[in-house]
RNA sequence: GGGCCGCUAGCUCAGGUGGUAGAGCACCGGCCUUUUAAGCCGUGGGUCACAGGUUCGAGUCCUGUGCGGCCCA
């Protein structure tokens, strides 16, 4: 059962024996508050009183001062702040009562003509008040605002109508969502929605969430990158697709990862990554453009400078830099694991990675990816982490791909596509075996997609870039939580009493294996 | 997974070494017809996160649990 604050109870009782409805249904509104900031636009307080212009508007009242027949308020709607001007002289006595009794919080319908005070403030000089919506909770303190960040997350509504900032923040993340639509659009590339509920997830190393089809009887996985169906329809002849929605990955949650997180994937037929390194460069640059006003913004204190041409530097390179070991070295897994003992003597041998690729993902998370502050394209990828990639001309154990990273986290990941449906069937089947050895992050073997490639798939290029990440980067935020309306949070309660009563047996589930989960 | 910090009124926070739980805002009543965090007077409001323990006595000390934040892995 709910309880509700009986006082503010009792004054909907109050309300409704003085024949005013709380919740009544809506009534039109003619203006918002930009409208009315818009027409008193350079207008002096003599010019405003002789105008006669009525505006109605409606928003939460945030703040009220009483002051015995008369009294002001400051109303909220979408667009901004306005303040109103209520005296009993004018509104009526009937009206009076209502705005005595109304708490902030209440949201109100006012018509009137527009005043400046003393001070200069524009302010709507009520004529007609009536309510819109009883608030029966009190708002957090008006000074003060709210502050407690899990409150704010668990209660986001709160959040957004206490603080201007965090509406910004949302507002920036549905400019952004438009903005690379429209930029997509523009290229002729297709938007497409593929299947969310796989039947063998892929396109990416990650844990899968497993969800259950009562009528199939059979268990299903969220996606965990829609990747493979886009390449599907790169062989049906969409030659240009792309997908802005959420992916699922059952990993833990930390200032930078979201259960469930929106991606923007893109494919182009007749392209490679360095197509998709010239593209990436055009699409945030304009967006950062479109958003900050400038290519150079700051991030979490520090300086970015997005100005083209981004630095383009192979992961090699950056290993030899960030460890001191030689290109010989850095190629031997030996000499990667008493290079990693000699920086953590600490940790367990056993637990340690054993392929040179996982070697050089660990290396890269920890030494170089904190550094890349400015824009940058690591590229040249070992086979061993990269299953879905084209491999170099002119070394098979490395990959046409890239990552790009901006403010020190990946933002995206893209490469020349793997059309080969032979070498394909290997890398499936060499994942396959990491899952038997109990590495439950490595892919399924998707005999599907190979029928698909052995179609033919046009040599192909594509992306996936975080979209979260990025509006972290364009509001200057440090957690992901703070641009997800809705982030994903443990229950309340934890545990209920009947488990803590009885509690399960221990699990079965193997230990963690050596792996770090990829970024994006 | 580990370390540190936090959880007191609807909100923001005080509560040296253990001794009847406090302020501001909000809410309620009264005064005030251009306020600016309006002001003045008055009232009500608490399972001090939860569970144990030490003690004559616990918001305070101890142990455990939950939730959150930060740092590390």
């Amino acid at each position: 059962m709910y309880t509700f604050d009986p006082r503010r109870i009792q004054k909907l009782e109050s309300l409704r024996l003085s024949g005013i409805e709380p919740f009544p249904k809506a009534r039109t509104v003619s203006h918002t508050s930009a409208d009315c900031r818009a027409a008193a636009q350079g207008l002096s307080a003599q010019e405003l009183d002789a105008s006669i212009q009525e505006f109605t508007i409606a928003g939460r009242m945030m703040a009220k001062n009483e002051m015995g027949r008369a009294g002001f308020a400051i109303l909220s709607d979408r667009k901004g702040r306005l303040q109103i001007y209520v005296r009993k002289n004018v509104v009526g006595a009937e009206a009076f009562s209502l705005w005595k009794k109304l708490d902030l919080g209440d949201i109100i319908r006012v018509r009137g003509t527009l005043m400046k005070t003393r001070r200069g403030d524009l302010t709507l000089r009520v004529l007609e008040l009536n309510l819109s919506a009883k608030c029966i909770r009190s708002l957090p303190d008006k000074w003060k605002g709210l502050t407690d960040i899990e409150f704010r997350h668990r209660h986001r509504y709160v959040d957004l109508l206490m603080n201007e900032e965090t509406r910004r923040v949302f507002q920036v993340r549905a400019m952004v969502v438009r903005l690379l639509r429209s930029f997509f659009q523009e290229r002729d590339f297709m938007e497409v929605e593929t299947p969310m509920m796989h039947v063998i997830p892929g396109g990416a190393t990650a844990r899968p969430f497993i969800t259950h089809h009562n009528a199939l009887d059979m268990d299903l996985y969220l996606r965990i990158a829609p990747e493979l169906f886009l390449k599907r329809l790169l062989v049906g002849g969409f030659e240009r697709v792309f997908e802005l929605n959420r992916n699922f990955r059952n990993e833990g949650l930390s200032p930078r990862h979201n259960p469930e997180f929106t991606m923007l994937e893109f494919y182009q037929a007749n392209a490679t990554y360095h197509d998709l390194m010239t593209l990436t460069e055009d699409l945030v640059t304009w967006l950062v453009k479109a958003v900050k006003g400038s290519l150079r913004f700051s991030f979490q204190g520090k300086e970015l400078d997005c100005s083209t041409p981004w630095r383009r530097v192979s992961m090699g390179d950056l290993l030899i830099d960030a460890t001191g070991l030689s290109q010989e070295q850095l190629l031997d897994p030996d000499a990667l694991r008493a290079r990693w003992m000699e920086l953590h003597s600490d940790e367990d041998p056993a637990a340690l990675p054993e392929s040179m690729g996982l070697w050089w993902d660990w290396f890269f998370q920890e030494l170089v990816e904190p550094g890349l502050v400015n824009p940058t394209f690591v590229t040249r990828f070992p086979v061993g982490i990269s299953p879905l990639s084209r491999r170099c001309e002119d070394d098979p154990a490395f990959v046409d791909r890239f990552e790009l990273f901006m403010g020190g986290q990946e933002i995206a990941n893209a490469f020349t596509e793997l059309n080969d449906p032979q070498d394909q069937a290997h890398r499936f089947a060499r994942q396959a075996a990491l899952r038997e050895s109990g590495q439950d992050e490595a892919m399924f073997f998707d005999s599907d997609y190979i029928d698909a490639l052995s179609y033919g798939m046009p040599p192909a290029a594509g992306e996936g870039l975080g979209v979260d990440r990025l509006v972290m980067l364009l509001t200057d935020q440090a957690s992901i939580r703070e641009v997800i309306l809705f982030p994903t949070l443990r229950p309340r309660h934890g545990k209920s009493s009947r488990e803590a009563e009885h509690p399960q047996p221990p699990s079965t589930d193997t230990p963690a294996p050596a792996t770090r989960s990829r970024g994006s």
